[in-house]
RNA sequence: GCCUGCAUAGCUCAGUAGGUAGAGCAACUGACUUGUAAUCAGUAGGUCGUUGGUUCGAUUCCGACUGCAGGCUCCA
């Protein structure tokens, strides 16, 4: 018997026995076999130590790649859960995967684990990795495994194993004296982990995400291949967690929350600058894509939402209050109206499709522990659409859509988008039928855009499937920003119709969209990406005039005014301070020019500009300046440093 | 809503093994007229989130509440 083993530069080994992928890396180089977790075989991940019987395309995997990682991050669970059981053996393991930066592990214990806790599972951690114990893979019978957990009292572990079929074989794998369920593959040994690993934070999870279970404690952590790699992340998320949205906004003045408003944001004059500035963008280029723009009611009698099917799905997420005798909802969204507007008039087929855009300020009870910041608010406004239309018009509104989409991110900067297209939920209105057309739109929209999107199946809204367009924050958190829904149902529930060519009466269909989504999470967003730098055109103070001496106060009035005929937002800095306060004052601000003004620059007509993000400046006309910095706003040019 | 943690001056934070608190910056006053990331001096500023309890005495210990943070769940 010979068995031959084809690597990735397609060169062929040949062997006579079994063999090992760790015998493969050894034979190639000393350094491939120490930096090897796992090895891939004819596509599946395999453990190193287990011996390869058959001819087989093989591929080491390596501890710096993603794919090695993952494998470092899941042993990195195994050892946590190992480290606990050692410490607290009343504790029950559950799952613990590999996740995007690192691990996690949910355990069920009665008595909290406190932060200290931590500290000492991770020092248990470390000793696991010393004292480097052999990682075996065994296959089992599932009965004989259900009985063996049952035995030592891991009951959840027993109920994920009495899930798979009856004849099915399950393989565990031994680490000293530790057992766990899984399916690899696992690294030769625990020393191979090393120390690039950190717990990083407790949480509760409920069991199997249902919140009617019981709740477990999560434990978090972060594993790569090295501690030099550790260092490097915990660097980064240092650095990342300074363009939170939340510290910024104070820093800058942009917006505060406080007791009595939970989820509600006060705009300061800087951050309603930055909000007008997107809104009246979007105002403008709504018009531009053809939408017409309306407002409609905040307060709208329960029938309405009754009718909708709000009330019933949503009705204890709703804001209601009653007066003479009257029952309101404080509006949760705003397609209910805009189907009031649509039926206001006989509409034709012509009139279509119908695009009614508005700026919807809605309100929803969102539990306590959802709130963050102004990303998920209890108050909000929509930059919210209906595209009333016919079927057949569907597909190409929903392309002009996401062609719309892309125009507005890159005019903010946002390069990375994710989409998901969400699917039929359990829980829903319409004709399955109507569902099928529907999802098969979305779809076709999104493969024409040549777009990569993920399946989210049933996590739909209850009238409409839909397409999520998500953006990520500071710390790599994904927030549902764009939407585009078809619905099938609303508009035939609340009475729209219109007149088709042959004269007969039909329900027109619906497209719930939106680009921002709330404006509060998208400037949150903006915010961040921009760590509170925003290019000329969105920075709520655009330029600082800064005097030197007071001498040229009058002059650098002039030039403000100058500015402010321009349309430039400009404020004037007359303080009795050095230019240097004022200048390390005003970048720490982050705005993207300032002026300063001295004797020579009143008697030359001049201004020495210093862009953000620059230490240079440059003496330039104050003509030359308001042209270069209006043309700069007018082409929304992002974020530029300064020669 | 659930789990864990947190709440001290306008901001960032220190502190009290239980005896009603401190720094830096900001603010205010004065001096300085200044050329590109903090001029100097002085003054003022806090019911230590709210509320019960233990105690001779609570900002500190315990409980409740509110809010915030990180997760879980939810997200029309």
């Amino acid at each position: 018997m010979s068995i031959a083993i084809t690597l990735p530069d397609g060169a062929i080994k040949r062997y006579e026995t079994a063999v090992t992928g760790l015998e493969i890396a050894e034979s190639i180089a000393s350094g491939l076999r120490r930096n090897a977790v796992a090895v891939r075989v004819n596509g599946e991940q395999w453990d190193l130590s287990r011996p390869i019987e058959i001819d087989a395309e093989v591929a080491i995997i390596t501890r710096d790649t993603e794919e090695g990682l993952e494998v470092l991050r899941h042993d990195a669970a195994h050892v946590m859960a190992e480290a606990v059981k050692e410490l607290y053996p009343e504790t029950q393991v559950t799952i613990g995967p590999a996740i995007e930066n690192g691990f996690y592990y949910d355990f069920a214990r009665d008595d909290a684990f406190t932060p200290e806790d931590l500290e000492a599972i991770e020092g248990r951690m470390k000793e696991i990795v010393k004292r480097n114990e052999e990682i075996t893979r065994e296959v089992w019978q599932r009965d004989q495994a259900i009985e063996y957990f049952n035995g030592i009292g891991e009951v959840y572990k027993a109920e994920i194993i009495a899930e798979f079929p009856a004849d099915e074989t399950i393989t565990v794998y031994r680490q000293g004296e530790f057992l766990d369920l899984c399916r690899g593959p696992h690294l030769p040994s625990t020393g191979v982990l090393r120390d690039g690993f950190k717990l990083t934070k407790l949480a509760g999870a409920y069991w199997r995400g249902d919140p009617n279970n019981a709740q477990l404690q999560r434990i978090y952590g972060t594993a790569w291949s090295d501690k030099k790699q550790l260092k490097a992340y915990l660097r980064r998320m240092e650095e990342a967690e300074k363009r939170d949205h939340r510290k910024l906004g104070k820093a800058l003045d942009l917006f505060h929350i406080q007791d009595e408003a939970p989820g509600s944001v006060f705009w300061h004059p800087k951050g309603w600058a930055i909000y007008t500035a997107v809104q009246n963008y979007m105002a403008a280029q709504q018009y531009k894509h053809g939408y017409q723009e309306i407002k409609t009611p905040v307060l709208v009698d329960i029938s309405l939402w009754e009718r909708s099917g709000h009330a019933s799905k949503f009705g204890d997420d709703m804001f209601t209050l009653s007066s003479d005798e009257r029952d309101y909802a404080v509006k949760p969204m705003n397609c209910p109206c805009h189907v009031q507007v649509f039926n206001q008039g006989l509409k034709s087929y012509r009139d279509l499709p119908l695009r009614l855009a508005e700026f919807g300020s809605c309100h929803r009870n969102e539990m306590s522990g959802a709130l963050h910041g102004i990303m998920r608010v209890r108050s909000f406004v929509q930059d919210d659409a209906h595209i009333f239309c016919t079927e057949d018009q569907i597909q190409s509104e929903v392309k002009l859509f996401i062609d719309f989409l892309h125009e507005v991110y890159r005019d903010f900067g946002f390069e990375e988008i994710i989409y998901k297209l969400s699917t039929r939920p359990e829980q829903r209105v319409g004709e399955d039928a109507d569902w099928d057309r529907a999802e098969q739109a979305l779809e076709q929209a999104l493969n024409d855009n040549g777009l990569d999107w993920e399946l989210q199946p049933g996590e739909g809204a209850f009238y409409g499937p839909k397409v999520e367009f998500s953006l990520k924050d500071c710390i790599g958190r994904v927030w549902q920003c764009g939407t585009i829904q078809v619905d099938f149902s609303m508009p035939g529930r609340l009475d729209a119709e219109y007149v088709a060519e042959d004269g007969s009466k039909q329900v027109p269909v619906m497209l719930h969209r939106a680009i921002l989504g709330s404006i509060e999470r998208f400037l949150g967003i903006l915010i961040e990406q921009h760590a509170g730098a925003l290019p000329a055109w969105l920075a709520p103070q655009q330029v600082m005039v800064a005097t030197i001496v007071t001498d040229a106060n009058d002059y650098a009035e002039q030039v403000q005014a100058a500015l402010h005929n321009a349309g430039i937002r400009a404020e004037v800095d007359l303080r009795n301070e050095k230019i240097s306060y004022k200048v390390r004052e005003h970048s720490l601000q982050k705005i993207p020019a300032i002026l300063c003004i001295g004797q020579r620059e009143a008697e030359q007509g001049t201004v020495a500009v210093r862009r953000f993000g620059s230490k240079q400046q440059s003496v330039v006309p104050l003509e030359q300046f308001i042209d270069e910095f209006s043309e700069e706003i007018e082409s929304k040019q992002q974020f530029v440093v300064g020669e």
